[in-house]
RNA sequence: GUGGGUAUAGCUCAGUUGGUUAGAGCGCUAGAUUGUGGCUCUAGAGGUCGUCGGUUCGACUCCGAUUACCCACCCCA
């Protein structure tokens, strides 16, 4: 029996992987360019931190979790998201301690165990950012800007952002009140979700997709404007700040984000062309997860972004990210003598930096051509007795078909010229 | 977890009302006066038709189950 790769997992095969290696640099050179750090966490933790720094009723805690039992008797769950261990590492290390704000980075696999469908995959990678250690909202337009300058140096187009404030722990509290007095009299036309959301969390009754819940909460009273006055102030420099650097958003007041730390601002960055999962970068402020995680009271904000949906939008946008990595040169040989000189030939440029394919399976000359070709070598050069008793022979260039004579033993000298 | 669609060669797909040795294009390999790619031509390799069971004289074709993939809901990146 064949055995094939786990449901929602893909291979990211050679064909493919270049365009990893691109926006894995894009995101390098970004954050590097915004002051950002990277930190690289365990795949797997405690599951008590998620329970603890998610949130025990959110979807992703309650049913999506790779756990399971170590040898050890420990309970170990798969990092569903990145925001959690990156809050244990800098808590553990006292990462705080040091200069602020600390502005971390992290390109990682995560975790959910979720059915499968466009742009949602059970192993996928998230890039995010966060932020330790400042409340101002200038932090979260500039953590905002990061990720669609991401967006804008690979080119990809039609992305919006989506902004919202859920207000802080205070005014929220107060919200939901206002809220389940304002749905108690429709109870009873809400769908079965909602009768429990109104229960656990009446906010995400906001986020229903369901018409007849949607037409209820349209007159809804509206959590923007409900929110204390120390949240308005923020919100509204966040926009002062997006404004200033010219980036335009729309306000939705329907975001509500499924994990439960988030305090203030929400956003989400989406995208229509990569079907029904839109949303390539979501995130926002959690001022109280530090805390929670033992830490110091300290305010923090970060995004995540699916890097599998980024990459589906540059397919989808036919943006040509540069190309896959091909030989400088391919090598090819008759005869026994050749086969050993070739042989050595190839070490000693590949010494130099110089990459360089040949002949493995003492294929004709023609065949060599056509394989050399095929691997998009940009020149070749065939070595037999003549050649090598020369020193010299035809280097060609597979662009354009020209031969040129060249030294063999120039041949370093030629591909260090060519860089320049 | 709920719903819909699909399943034939490495890939994209044909396959007629069930009827003998299952096809094409692309790709792969090898050739087309003996040491040179791309174009063209020729040949070759490659499939227990997702799996299991049923109906039938006979199933790639019909029925059932199962699995996987795709799409949507939910949720989220």
């Amino acid at each position: 029996m064949e055995i094939k790769a786990p449901r929602g997992t893909h291979d990211v095969l050679p064909q493919e992987s270049y365009k990893w290696h691109k926006v894995e640099e894009a995101v390098k050179g970004l954050c590097h360019d915004f002051g950002y750090q990277e930190i690289r966490t365990p795949v797997f933790e405690h599951t008590e931190l998620f329970e603890r720094g998610v949130g025990e009723t959110t979807d992703v805690v309650q049913k999506e979790m790779y756990t399971f039992m170590d040898k050890g008797g420990r309970s170990i769950t798969l990092r569903p998201e990145g925001t959690s261990p990156v809050v244990r590492s800098l808590v553990e290390h006292s990462l705080y301690a040091q200069a602020l704000p600390a502005k971390l980075y992290y390109v990682t696999p995560c975790f959910r165990y979720e059915k499968p469908q466009a742009g949602r995959l059970r192993a996928f990678h998230q890039f995010g950012v966060e932020v330790f250690g400042a409340e101002d909202a200038a932090l979260d337009a500039e953590v905002i800007s990061l990720a669609l300058e991401l967006f804008r140096r690979l080119g990809v187009t039609g992305v919006e952002l989506e902004i919202n404030s859920i207000g802080c722990p205070t005014c929220r509290k107060a919200y939901n009140e206002k809220l389940k007095e304002f749905f108690k009299p429709h109870l009873g036309e809400l769908c079965e979700t909602c009768r429990q959301r109104y229960e656990k969390n009446p906010l995400r009754i906001l986020d229903c997709k369901q018409q007849s819940c949607k037409d209820i909460y349209n007159s809804a009273p509206i959590l923007l404007d409900n929110i204390c006055p120390d949240c308005e102030s923020h919100f509204n420099r966040l926009r002062s700040c997006l404004d200033a650097m010219g980036i335009p958003y729309t306000i939705d007041g329907t975001i509500v984000r499924g994990l439960d730390y988030y305090t203030k601002t929400v956003f989400e960055i989406v995208s229509k062309n990569i079907g029904a999962q839109g949303t390539v970068c979501g995130g926002g402020r959690y001022n109280g997860l530090v805390a929670e995680l033992s830490g110091p009271e300290m305010p923090a904000v970060g995004f995540g972004l699916g890097i599998e949906r980024l990459l589906l939008m540059l397919d989808n946008l036919n943006i040509d990210l540069g190309g896959q990595d091909v030989p400088d040169i391919y090598i090819g040989h008759i005869g026994e003598k050749a086969d050993m000189f070739v042989q050595n030939l190839v070490l000693k440029l590949r010494r130099e930096g110089v990459a360089v394919e040949r002949d493995y399976m003492n294929r004709s000359v023609k065949a060599q051509m056509k394989y050399a070709n095929k691997i998009g070598a940009r020149y070749t050069v065939v070595l037999g007795d003549n050649e090598i008793e020369a020193g010299k022979a035809g280097l060609k260039n597979m662009e354009t078909g020209d031969v040129t004579e060249v030294n063999l033993d120039a041949l370093g000298n030629f591909f260090s010229s060519l860089e320049e």
